[in-house]
RNA sequence: GGCCCGUUGGUCAAGAGGUUAAGACACGGCCCUUUCACGGCUGUAACGCGGGUUCGAUUCCCGCACGGGUCACCA
C-alpha cells in the first residue's frame, strides 16, 4: 500500500489538491426537480458540422425543457487539431443559430459560469488530482511500453484472433514497483498512466440510453490510457472528470460513441461517481450518389455538411433550426401545423423521441420548410434578412435593395400577408431572381412572350393598352378593363369560352394580359401583374410598353 | 474479423400482436384562376429476407442479408 501511495508522490510530486477539494469546489448544482445540466463539447476546429449543431441543438433543447443549463465546453486536447479563433467561431456559429449558451467558454478567452474552467487544457491539475488519487488507490499505474512494444502486441493479437489492447497478461508494467518506475523516470522514460481495469472477460453490463433504449454490451477490460505522456488526459477520462465535476445529468453525443461507453461507465464507477444519462444520436446521412446508397454526412465530401453553407445561400438560421427540429421530434411538425405563429423554443422538445436511425438530410423538405418560413415574414423583416444576407454574399443587390428602401419593401409587399401568402422565396439566394425585373441593372430585358400570337396581335395589345392605362385605377378595376378591351379586340372574355369555341375568337383575355405581363417583365409567370405594374411606375411601365413594341416590330 | 447500433413508400416518419398501415416533403391528376404561386380535393407508392411463437405477426423470438459505427497516447 505504502508502494502505491510512494508511486502516486512520484508520479504528480505538484499536486497537491485531492478529488475533495474539488468535490467540494464544485457542489451539486441547485436546480427544479427534473431540470437537465447538458453541454456541446466540440473540439476548436472552427468548423461547424450539420451533424455538430444538431447535437448542440439537441442539447440546448434538452435543457432548455426542465429549465437546466447548457454548456459549451471545448476539447482541446488534441493540441493537433486546433485552429486559431475555433471557439470564439464556434460560439458564433451556434448563436448564429439561436442556440444561446448558458454556461460555458464564450470565446477564447471568455467563459461564464462557477463550473470551469470549460476548457480542458486548463485543467490538467484537475485530472492529475484525480489520477494521482487513483494510483494512490492502485487502480492506475504508469506504463513505460513504446510504440513499438505495443503494435508488436496488437500484431500478435490480431494474428491469434484476440482482442486488441492492453489487457491482463498484455498489460506488463501492471503492478510496477515503486523502485522500478523511479529507475525508469529517473532514466528518461516516457509513460503514460493506465487504469488499472477492474472488468471481467465475460462479464455484460448495460444502461438505458435514453434514445436507443437498452444497450447491451461487453464490460470494458481495457487498460485505457487516463494520461498521455504530455500529462494531458484523454477523452475518455476528461469526460469522466468533466461531466461529473460540472454536474452533467444527460450526456447527448453522437452514437459513435457508443463503443466506448462500457470505458465511460467504468471510469465512473471507479471514480465513484453517479454516471450521466446517455442519449446517443445517430449521425445524419446523405444520399451517395456513387454507390447509391446512404452514407455519413461527410465534412469533405459533400459542402452541405458544413454550417456555412447554408449561410452562404442564404437559408434563414430559423429556418434549418426548424428543419432539423422536424428530423430530431417528428411529432414537431404536427405541432407547427397547429402552432403556426408560435416560437419554436414553445415546442416540447423530448430525447425519448428522437429517431434511433440516422436521417438523410433532405434539401428538399429544408427547402419547403423555409419557404414556409419566409412565407410568414413581413416584408419589413423580408428586406431586412435579405439585405443582411445581400450586404455579405451579393453586394450588387446589396446597393440596389439599400439604395431604395422604400421601393424594395413594395417589392417585396407584393402578395405579402394574404391569408395565403406566396412561397416564391426559399433562400435569399433566390431575392435576386425574384426582384430582377424591378431592377433595370438585373434585368436582362429577354421577352419571353408566348408563341400563339403573332408580333402583330402582340403589338396591337400592347399600343391599345397604352392607351387606357391609369396607375389610378383601383385593383377591383384594373382587370375588367384589361377583360373589356380583350373583348373589343376579339378575344374570349375568359379562358374557358375560348377553349369551348376556339374558332370564335382570337385568343383569350389571358392571352392580352400575357402580352402586358411578358412586356413589363419579361416573363409569362409573376405575381400579381396589378400590383407589380404599381410598383413599378406609370413611366417605367410606359417606357417597357415602348420598347417591347419595338422589339416586336424587328 | 470481434463488439455494438439500425432497417415501415423516393425522403422524413407515426404506429400497434388483429388498422382500409397516419401525416409531412417530393411526384401525378383535378378544381380554383388572366400567368405563376397559394389553397382545396385526389392519386401512385412502404413494413429487408428466412424460420419460429401464435387462431393471427409488419409488431415478439432466432437466424441471415444489407447499411452504419467502433476497435489510438483523436475526439
Amino acid at each position: 500500500m505504502d508502494d502505491t501511495l510512494n508511486m502516486a508522490e512520484l508520479l504528480f510530486p505538484n499536486i497537491t489538491k485531492t478529488p475533495e477539494d474539488y468535490e467540494k469546489q464544485y457542489p451539486e448544482r441547485d436546480l427544479p426537480e427534473g431540470a437537465k445540466v447538458t453541454r456541446f463539447a466540440p473540439s476548436p476546429t472552427g468548423f461547424l458540422h450539420m451533424g455538430s449543431l444538431f447535437a448542440a441543438l439537441v442539447a440546448k433543447r434538452t435543457a432548455m425543457a426542465g429549465g437546466g443549463v447548457f454548456m459549451l465546453r471545448i476539447e482541446d486536447t488534441d493540441k493537433k487539431r486546433e485552429v486559431e479563433n475555433g471557439v470564439t467561431g464556434m460560439v458564433e456559429g451556434l448563436r448564429n443559430f439561436g442556440i444561446d449558451i448558458d454556461e460555458g467558454m464564450l470565446s477564447e478567452t471568455e467563459s461564464k459560469g462557477s463550473y470551469g474552467p470549460y476548457i480542458q487544457s486548463e485543467r490538467t491539475p484537475i485530472y492529475q488530482a484525480y489520477v494521482k488519487d487513483l494510483v494512490k488507490k492502485g487502480l492506475a499505474y504508469p506504463c513505460f511500453m513504446t510504440e513499438e512494444e505495443i503494435s508488436d502486441i496488437r500484431a500478435g493479437q490480431e494474428r491469434d484472433k484476440k482482442l486488441p489492447g492492453i489487457y491482463g497478461e498484455y498489460a506488463k508494467y501492471r503492478g510496477i514497483s515503486y523502485d522500478e518506475a523511479k529507475k525508469r523516470i529517473e532514466n528518461g522514460e516516457e509513460y503514460v498512466v493506465r487504469l488499472l481495469s477492474p472488468g471481467k472477460e465475460d462479464n455484460r453490463i448495460a444502461f438505458d440510453d435514453s434514445i436507443k433504449g437498452r444497450i447491451e454490451m461487453p464490460e470494458n477490460i481495457l487498460d485505457v490510457v487516463l494520461l498521455k505522456k504530455d500529462g494531458t488526459p484523454t477523452y475518455h477520462f476528461a469526460h469522466a472528470v468533466d461531466d461529473h465535476l460540472m454536474r452533467t445529468t444527460d450526456v447527448t453525443r453522437g452514437d459513435e460513441w457508443i463503443s466506448s461507453a462500457p470505458i465511460h461507465l467504468q471510469l465512473f464507477d471507479v471514480l465513484g461517481f453517479e454516471a450521466p444519462r446517455y442519449g446517443h444520436i445517430a449521425p445524419m446521412q446523405k444520399e451517395d450518389s456513387e454507390t447509391g446508397g446512404k452514407r455519413k454526412l461527410s465534412k469533405r465530401k459533400d459542402p452541405e455538411a458544413a454550417v456555412d453553407y447554408f449561410r452562404e445561400c442564404g437559408y434563414p438560421a430559423e429556418a434549418v433550426i426548424e428543419y432539423l427540429l422536424t428530423i430530431a421530434n417528428s411529432n414537431y411538425e404536427e405541432w407547427r401545423i397547429e402552432n403556426p405563429d408560435a416560437d419554436n423554443t414553445e415546442f416540447e422538445f423530448s430525447l425519448s423521441k428522437m429517431s434511433k436511425a440516422g436521417a438523410l438530410f433532405d434539401l428538399a423538405k429544408l427547402n419547403d420548410v423555409s419557404k414556409n418560413y419566409i412565407c410568414r415574414l413581413s416584408a419589413e423583416e423580408v428586406y431586412d434578412l435579405s439585405a443582411e444576407w445581400a450586404k455579405e454574399y451579393n453586394t450588387r443587390l446589396y446597393e440596389l435593395l439599400t439604395d431604395d428602401e422604400e421601393y424594395a419593401k413594395s417589392i417585396f409587399s407584393i402578395e405579402r400577408g394574404n391569408e395565403k401568402p406566396r412561397k416564391d422565396i426559399g433562400k435569399w439566394e433566390d431575392v435576386e431572381n425574384y426582384v430582377s425585373y424591378f431592377y433595370n441593372e438585373l434585368w436582362d430585358k429577354k421577352l419571353d412572350f408566348a408563341d400563339n400570337l403573332s408580333n402583330e396581335d402582340m403589338i396591337e395589345i400592347l399600343e391599345q393598352y397604352k392607351e387606357i392605362y391609369s396607375e389610378n385605377d383601383p385593383a377591383e378595376e384594373w382587370f375588367p378593363k384589361v377583360r373589356e378591351m380583350a373583348v373589343a379586340l376579339g378575344y374570349a372574355k375568359a379562358p374557358k369560352l375560348f377553349k369551348k369555341n376556339p374558332e370564335a375568337y382570337r385568343g383569350h383575355v389571358g392571352d392580352v394580359a400575357g402580352v402586358i405581363r411578358a412586356a413589363v417583365t419579361g416573363r409569362r409567370n409573376t405575381p400579381d401583374l396589378y400590383e407589380i405594374l404599381q410598383t413599378l411606375g406609370t413611366d417605367e411601365v410606359m417606357r417597357r410598353f415602348d420598347s417591347a413594341i419595338v422589339s416586336l416590330s424587328k
